[in-house]
DNA sequence: TGTTTACCATGCGTAAAATTCATGGAGCAC
DNA sequence: GTGCTCCATGAATTTTACGCATGGTAAACA
């Protein structure tokens, strides 16, 4: 493949368009005489001229005519494609259940906007998980999960451990409750379908029996929303719940910790593992949502 | 317009195509060095990377598999036209009756072959003229004529003048024949339309009346063959003898010479003016046929 | 007609970019 | 481990692009 001088035929799109090398000059931010050279390079290559120099303004030949539109769709075919890439690596979508959005999440992330200006960042809060990233409505995933698929990348954060908590406005004046008064209270529970409270009641050596009676929530963030309310006592994420037991909106009741099978991931598909913007999040999440310490609110 | 830098798309291209770096080097004439950088100043413009760079070979990220048929295809699309352009600058099509072809052109042809070897030169020796290139089956044309249109350049070459030749076979052991004995020898006529003889005999001071009895040819050139084969006496234009009274197959019997009104020119159209090819052949027809001196073959 | 004006062309010096060379490092095969 | 094959990279060099200033030309102007 034989291709004429690249720069220089760029350079003649501009000087065709404006039938003026002083005027290509000046949107190409070069001088005249740039342009001026760049042309010569360009007929040289074939041989031939590409405009009529006229006192009275610019005119192509018919070679410079033909050239033309060839040089300009080719232009604009790889500016477009230029364009559709470049906007990938600008633009992240996170998609997050919405308690894991509301009580990790979102804390955090003016931090990730003020450290990365340039991503346009958005969260995406559907329930339910794709777990194919097959309706491509987010790029990358706060999820729990047990299992995983084929052709995702995943990035285990945390395991999940729940512990009971309440706002201390439910106690008023009494004492805080041991674990066989938990009863005399209302018991939220954080999902209508887990045995969290029987399970962690188990763990505490007790047996309650059929006698727990719990308000179920949809999601762990209205749980804990209910019971910093004073609604009651609930088993809450203990990564969800550091801003509020830093606030003392909620206290905690007891160390037993209730921890599951699952555990919480970042996930994004392999094909999405080298665009800079994925990276960046992925190593900021990592670090930010990492096991050990529980994260500390950083608003 | 912001366009990714074009040399480092060309070297993607061909790196994408070879799947290696070195590979694509040896195929650009660079090091493998180069390539790299090239690749890797695209990857900064675009900030992510396209290649993945594996022990065991490179392949494409995500972003680079799209921006592959794009590069390709806007590349492929610059190279048809400059193909299509710089054939243009190395094919010329010359038309000349076949007189004037086989007369004037032919004989000294090889020296500008010789002399621009580049230029793929082709003779159309169509009878007629097609008086504004509207067929394009040629570029550049030799004809005879006397007015002159629009859009079309027009080189005066030379006047033409008849005079009488014939082959010195035909008197044998007998001197020469005078105007008057003209009529003792069969009269070739060089036209089926022009009255060449008899207005030649008016210039001789000779009025033959209607006893010019001739042999008609469809062309000058048919005309002095079947004059230099011995068939009579033909009236030939100046410029076309040069080589037969040269060698002594004709000879010439009379000074007296037929200026018509018409002239033999050199056209193109205009817009084939700025192209290296009709630019060079114009130039040196110029020289070659022109007026003054009567040319002198050079096979 | 002479002058101005608006172009493009071009010689020269400089700044920037491309390229090479040599070397280093990472993954795979044996 | 050892060799092999790639790609990355620091430093030096060559090449190229560029700006500046100037010159030339043809139209427009007065």
């Amino acid at each position: 493949m034989k291709l004429p001088p690249l720069n220089a035929l760029r350079v003649f799109l501009v000087a065709a368009e404006h039938h003026s090398f002083t005027k290509a000059g000046e949107t190409l931010h070069l001088t005249q005489g740039a342009v001026s050279r760049h042309i010569q390079t360009l007929e040289a290559h074939y041989g031939l001229p590409l405009f009529v120099r006229q006192a009275r303004g610019l005119t192509l030949t018919p070679e410079g005519v033909a050239l033309f539109p060839a040089v300009r769709d080719a232009f604009s075919r790889i500016e477009a494609a230029s364009e559709a890439i470049s906007r990938r690596s600008r633009e992240l979508r996170v998609k997050a259940s919405p308690s894991i959005a509301s009580r990790w999440v979102l804390p955090r992330f003016t931090q990730f906007r003020n450290r990365y200006p340039e991503l346009m960042v958005s969260l995406v809060t559907v329930t339910g998980f794709d777990p194919n990233f097959k309706s491509r409505e987010y790029d990358i995933s706060f999820q729990a999960c047990e299992t995983q698929e084929p052709g995702l990348i995943y990035h285990r954060l945390r395991g999940a451990r729940f512990v009971p908590v309440a706002s201390p406005a439910l106690f008023k004046d009494k004492p805080r409750p041991t674990i066989e008064q938990f009863l005399d209270y209302p018991l939220l529970h954080p999902s209508h379908e887990d045995q969290f409270w029987s399970q962690w009641f188990a763990l505490s050596g007790m047996n309650p029996g059929s006698s727990i009676e719990a308000y179920a929530f949809d999601t762990l963030d209205l749980a804990i929303t209910a019971a910093s309310r004073g609604m009651g006592i609930t088993l809450a994420e203990e990564s969800m719940i550091a801003d509020d037991l830093a606030n003392g909106s909620l206290v905690q009741l007891s160390d037993v910790a209730l921890v599951t099978s699952w555990a919480y991931y970042l996930i994004y598909p392999q094909e999405l593992a080298t665009l800079p913007s994925v990276i960046a999040f992925r190593d900021w999440a990592l670090s930010e949502f990492s096991d050990s310490p529980p994260p500390q609110a950083t608003l």
